[in-house]
DNA sequence: CGAGAAAGCAAGTACCCGCTTGCTTTCCGC
DNA sequence: GCGGAAAGCAAGCGGGTACTTGCTTTCTCG
């Protein structure tokens, strides 16, 4: 691999384990298997190294789509939460750690927010596709609801393991609830489930 | 005020905005107007310093109490979610330093999430009172929507500021709001405003 | 094979951090 | 007014951190 990359890695590995301050180059050249010379060679210094390991993060935070025209629901919308969940979780302590240098380090905590936010704005878009095909109640807070969605699925990402039972369990059937609550929230009427010939009334 | 107190008020402010690693006690010996021997001649050590913070911010975590009998749902709740989110938000920054340094100082974390957790321990009493009342569906996932409904108030105080747009407007009607959709989500009708002297069939 | 680039290595600089020491000043109750 | 406790002050110690320098090794490509 590029040694740049395998620095890059290094550096995210190190950092979501002891932030900023305690990512410090050494470790970062030890875990690297890299020389720190080599380290201030590539990146000139450890700030513009992290600045390029933020931009890189943000580019690579991986929004999954949502269908333009809904045709499930509850199976579109848990499959897609499910994803964003798993992301969240899997970068939960880098996360946490560039949103806690919110005072220090602006611009981290700023790139780390740019996939969930992109991940609401994807999200409004699909509730709108529902109420535009009639399958969603036009007239509720759905602001609210997409807002309290897209918290339940950060707060379980970044305190479940420190909250152990304050989250739905087990941590697979999360997004099936996480989605089913929300859709219901907004007016969604739950199909029966698998697609029954005809729909009881 | 103690000189005690006075210390550990600036490691407070120092540790909210620097973190354990940035909150040097040369810095928060200044930040108190106190001389760093000081410091180490009360407190031994920056550890056992942030010990006590630490502990004293737990105990100091104020859960405000929802009745044990349930009267006016919306009110109560809203006027509960209100105190909470004040609370989480007022310590947003001490609250999002504890908890990324989960992996280095896991005891700071847990005592950071006291707090939240209670209430949550609360508001779970309360919804079973709801039911209890028959003001609530006994039905529901109410697991999933208390765990929804707290991980809103939290993603509420610890993003707000770096996503706006991404919450409630204005802010001060944020709580109404939240409470609105958990009770609607929980089965609990919303009530004609202001107790009408009979009730609408 | 040989030149140049890339990486390693050892050492060093200037500064910061937690913490200590030795001493002086301030203050309060008897 | 005086003795003792509490706080301040100046300096320093050992170790860590970002970053630099000077030199050697290794690899690549013509």
């Amino acid at each position: 691999m590029e040694i740049r990359e395998r620095i890059l890695e290094a550096a995210a590995r190190v950092y979501a384990v002891h932030g900023y301050r305690g990512a410090t180059t050494r470790l970062i050249a030890n875990e690297a298997g890299v020389n720190e010379v080599t380290l201030f060679r590539t990146f000139g210094s450890k700030d513009s190294l992290f600045e390029e390991l933020a931009r890189g993060h943000a580019d690579a935070a991986v929004v999954p789509d949502l269908p333009a025209v809904p045709v499930d629901p509850e199976r579109e919308l848990t499959r897609w939460c499910r994803t964003v969940l798993a992301y969240l979780t899997q970068h939960r302590s880098f996360l946490r750690k560039s949103m806690s240098e919110m005072e220090e380090r602006p611009l981290a905590a700023e790139a780390a927010c740019r996939g969930p936010h992109c991940a609401g704005d994807a999200l409004a878009r699909y509730v709108e596709a529902l109420k535009a095909h009639g399958l969603a109640k036009p007239e509720g807070e759905t602001d609210t609801a997409i807002s309290m969605f897209m918290s339940s699925l950060f707060g379980d990402a970044m305190c479940r393991e420190m909250m152990p039972g304050a989250f739905p369990e087990p941590a697979h059937d999360a997004p099936a609830r996480y989605a089913s609550c929300f859709l219901r929230a907004v007016g969604v009427r739950r199909r029966a489930s698998r697609k029954p010939r005809t729909s009881a009334a």
